[in-house]
DNA sequence: TCGATTTGACCTGA
DNA sequence: TCAGGTCAAATCGA
């Protein structure tokens, strides 16, 4: 147990250096003409170096923010198992593994207790027939309730890849009874499938991949789209925008200052996630596009979970909370270590606290 | 045959 | 105690 910790410290620290080194390079990088790709291509090394640091601090926080972390439910979460998708010792995940499997059995019947986001999504009828509700993901219907007073019944789905990938996302749909051509969805959990909804059609949609191919990051086109769509719908300023290393971070709020670090959090958080892919940037769902606003929240259970302690602006901190469980690690780090995001290069305007 | 859906039973939390 | 959420066997369809 207590060789187990320290094995994640050092994995923890590995991670952290490793992200590093990736920054570095794309720092340099941006001093020699590359192409987008592979500037991509490092951006999605570091955000997976700095997701694994991520998890791996929520999974084992600090032993002085552990006293204060005793939500069983929280730190045993299938979410934490995301890390399965990375390269520790083989036995290490498949006791993980093994210990998932009866968690998830165990907890079942807790997920009311996951963050939960919902929204309204009018079906589009062409000739005279409803389109299926898509969101780009791939649900299993894994039952049905007639709900007390409602009338219609209310449909279950959780993550196709749900046993594949131990993707923990599940929804809930009911037709609303004031406007039937309008569906209540909720969202719980979130998508450690990696399986993002591209912006292609859904027949075209890739399988998903492991963590190690895939801590999407879709590629510098369709990051781009991202943008040039958020800026339709909100009013994120993004003229001179050059190649942006953070993708997508700045659709998410963008009338705070948290953008920046939220970079690497939208992508790779389980939970915000399957926010920005799945709501923002649905390609089925494109009414949901305008949602993107600066009143779109992460809202009912979530509400103030997601702050950043940035007493000065060099110093930067990630709060990562469910407020369901009251608890919440902080991971504070400095992007001047790395030399990006102090001046903010590649952001767009609007997006840096020292460019507001 | 296999994966998805349906549906009644069971479990949990309020 | 009961409504909501999930399980799992039965069924369906490709």
């Amino acid at each position: 147990m207590q060789s187990e910790k320290g094995w994640e410290q050092k994995a923890l620290v590995s991670e952290l250096i490793q992200g590093l080194e990736i920054a570095r390079k794309l720092k340099e990088d941006f001093n020699i003409p590359s192409s987008i790709d592979t500037r991509d291509s490092l951006l999605q090394r570091i955000l997976c170096s700095y997701n694994k640091a991520l998890l791996l601090l929520r999974r084992n926080p600090p032993i002085s923010n552990s006293e204060t972390m005793h939500q069983p439910t929280q730190t045993s979460s299938p979410q934490s198992l995301q890390l399965r998708h990375q390269s520790p010792p083989k036995e290490h995940f498949e006791g993980a593994l093994k210990n998932h499997h009866q968690e998830l059995k165990q907890t079942a019947k807790k997920r009311k207790k996951l963050p939960k986001r919902t929204e309204q999504v009018r079906v589009k009828i062409e000739n005279g027939v409803e389109e299926p509700l898509q969101d780009g993901y791939s649900w299993r219907k894994y039952g049905q309730k007639n709900i007390l007073n409602a009338k219609y019944p209310r449909s279950y789905y959780r993550c196709t890849f749900q046993k594949s990938k131990d993707c923990c996302a599940t929804k809930q749909v009911q037709r609303s009874e004031e406007d039937p051509n309008v569906f209540d969805i909720s969202y719980r959990g979130s998508h450690v499938c990696s399986h993002v909804p591209s912006l292609k059609s859904p027949d075209t949609e890739e399988k998903p991949q492991g963590c190690d191919n895939n801590v999407q990051f879709h590629g510098a086109e369709s990051w781009r789209e991202r943008v040039t769509n958020c800026t339709n719908t909100s009013t994120v300023e993004t003229d001179n925008v050059t190649p942006n290393p953070f993708p997508s971070f700045g659709c998410m709020i963008q009338d705070n200052h948290h953008m920046f670090l939220s970079s690497f959090v939208l992508e790779n958080d389980p939970f915000f996630s399957t926010i920005s892919q799945t709501s923002l940037f649905s390609p089925n769902t494109p009414e949901l596009n305008s949602l993107v606003s600066p009143s779109f929240h992460v809202h009912d259970e979530f509400d103030g979970v997601f702050e950043k302690l940035c007493p000065d602006s060099n110093a930067a901190g990630i709060v990562l909370a469910d407020t369901s469980t009251t608890n919440f690690s902080t991971f504070d780090f400095s992007f001047d270590a790395v030399g990006i995001g102090a001046s903010c290069p590649s952001m767009p305007r609007g997006f840096h606290p020292k460019c507001t």
